[in-house]
RNA sequence: GCCUCUGUAGCUCAGUCGGUAGAGCAGCGGACUGAAAAUCCGCGUGUCGUUGGUUCAAUUCCGACCGGAGGCA
């Protein structure tokens, strides 16, 4: 049961190219609403094409927050993800309007309603040191060095998971508390907000893969090559998080290494159809979301005639 | 028209000296706590072109046919 206490929030989510974007706005209009996104890449300037940032024109005057402030040269991350929305929720809501979360990166999402917060990351010198050591002496001796002491996280994770082996070895080292500790702590406190979690999705896989497809072409007569040139004259590196997004980093090898364009744009469709799978892996596991299923295309009425919208948009207050 | 090669998973191909087959990629499933559009893990999904013959047994050997590639004319 929803705590009433708590700010309510609708959230629209699910995987990449179903009409997430465009039912936000429509959904703004009718109860007073602003956006808030939940985007790991549409935080980014200067990347508008292919991260699919809504047009002014798509925006229709409702405000969007959370896109286009951070320099492509920056790095930026779930943590400061949580601060940045909650902030941003709260002025909303203090302005008397309602915020609707609108985005498909799934942890930026989960982090922000759950009331976690994150441990203190290590510097970049002991990153690298760890990095280092990781390649020397391979996974297995790294497990094992974190199940030492932490043997719980050691379990859950294999030797090859560089990544989730050296932030747990980061944490410990930086804070003396284990992440499985901090992990348990975190846990445990109350969500952040009362949450209406809807994920949108279609009917038949097939049908969701030939949308990806088909945007994906739109993005590159909208002019993505053109885009990524002009990151790259800004000299925004390869290594950035942002030129890590689907798209960017498949262009700056064409433009830097001569990989071929159409091979390229395989890989982008491909990319792109595998991040939404991923991103239904994470959405099917849970339990509060709210299905909104299209057999054909997005279909505002649609949404609104479902019942369970209607009803818990009603606890909201603020339906017109 | 003749000759040679070739046909095995969605794709590229390996293999079986005769005992119904396996890699890569794709695909599917899962995980996910300061990179998350990232990262990691698991899973073969098959009339072995068709059809006859030999054989206890044929995807494997032989013949015919069909499709593909190349060569000679």
């Amino acid at each position: 049961m929803g705590n009433n206490i708590l700010p309510n929030l609708i959230v629209i989510t699910g995987p990449t190219a179903t009409g997430k974007s465009a039912l936000g706005v429509q959904l703004a209009k009718q109860i007073d609403g602003e956006i808030v996104s939940a985007d790991s890449m549409q935080v980014y300037k200067y990347m508008d094409i292919g991260t699919a940032k809504p047009t002014n024109e798509e925006r229709e005057n409702i405000p969007h927050h959370l896109i286009d402030f951070v320099h492509p040269s920056e790095d930026y991350s779930v943590a400061r993800y949580i601060r940045d929305a909650s902030d941003c929720i709260n002025e909303i809501i203090k302005r008397g309007k309602q915020p609707i979360l609108v985005g498909g990166s799934g942890l930026y999402i989960d982090s922000l309603l759950s009331g976690r917060s994150f441990s203190a990351r290590g510097d970049a010198g002991l990153r690298q040191e760890l990095e280092e050591e990781y390649e020397n002496t391979g996974g297995e001796v790294m497990l094992k060095k974190l199940g030492s002491f932490d043997p719980k996280t050691a379990d859950k994770l294999h030797a090859n998971d560089k990544k989730r082996i050296i932030r747990a070895l980061e944490t410990y080292l930086i804070t003396g508390k284990t992440i499985s500790q901090h992990d348990a702590e975190t846990k445990a406190k109350p969500p952040r907000y009362n949450a209406l979690k809807y994920a949108l999705t279609f009917l038949d896989r097939e049908k969701l893969y030939e949308r990806i497809d088909r945007r994906v072409d739109d993005m590159i007569s909208l002019g993505l090559v053109d885009e990524v040139i002009s990151l790259l004259k800004m000299g925004i590196s390869n290594k950035c998080t942002s030129m890590q997004a689907i798209g960017y980093k498949e262009l700056t090898a064409v433009l830097t290494c001569g990989t071929d364009i159409e091979t390229a744009l395989e890989k982008i469709k491909m990319e792109s159809r595998r991040y939404a799978k991923r991103q239904l892996t994470w959405l099917r596991r849970d339990d509060d979301v709210k299905w909104i299923v299209w057999e054909d295309e997005p279909d505002f009425e649609e949404f609104m005639d479902c019942r369970a919208v209607r009803e818990r948009l009603a606890m909201t207050g603020k339906s017109k």
